[in-house]
DNA sequence: AAATTATATGATAATTTTGTCATATGAGTA
DNA sequence: TACTCATATGACAAAATTATCATATAATTT
């Protein structure tokens, strides 16, 4: 358990990157799809992708001024299935989980008065 | 791919917890334990196994004054091992990823000039 | 070669997460 | 009952992460 495995966690746990890799559970895309279907802007795409290929999530397949981007299949794809176990059993409490559920989130500084 | 397995993989990206999961992956703990053994605060310790109990990777057995936390074995265990696979291909590309990795980190207020 | 399209990147503000401090609770013991 | 030990918890400052904005690069088309 060492900082790597921190670091493989951390590619997971962020709600752009994970919407990323269920579409492209799906099949393979390129940057502008990605933010078609998301709705996501551009940079943030980019940048996130750019985290995924770097830790080995995706690979990347250059085809004139696009990208294709495409999931590894030998350990990402089994992981998502063993933790959709996991879930399903423990649904209720991850979803109210204080330390890192969203009942943790403080006021905006927007939503200050 | 919901804010599910969001909060799922959060619970493991953190330093404290990854850490508290490597000792109980040995045997059953009691909080001061595994302070001691961390050489982390006490409640730096009480705050991350609440979250980790609350997510259903750790069990807990009062005793007297004592709390003895235990891991789940069902998924977290598997998970590790699959995890442990991936790195063995990726650790280079995990250690120097700019998002996630330490580069990223900002200079912190008091080095600042 | 200028314009357009696709993608990448650096800096930084906004947001989220974390650890710490102070303190509370609860069980066992003198 | 007062004291000690084990653990929990609320609030908040500090640290880490994220998204956004502005801009860069690179391929394609006109």
């Amino acid at each position: 358990m060492s900082n790597l495995h921190r670091l493989f966690f951390k590619a997971f746990s962020n709600k752009t990157r994970l919407e990323i890799i269920r579409l492209l559970r799906k099949k393979p895309l390129t940057v502008t799809e990605i933010c078609k279907k998301t709705g996501f802007e551009q940079s943030r795409i980019s940048h996130n992708l750019k985290c995924l290929e770097h830790c080995g999530f995706v690979k990347v397949t250059p085809n004139g001024s696009f990208r294709k981007y495409e999931l590894d299949k030998e350990t990402i794809i089994p992981i998502v299935d063993l933790f959709e176990k996991h879930i399903k059993k423990y649904r209720k409490r991850l979803e109210c989980c204080k330390v890192i559920g969203q009942s943790n989130r403080r006021m905006k500084k927007s939503e200050a008065r």
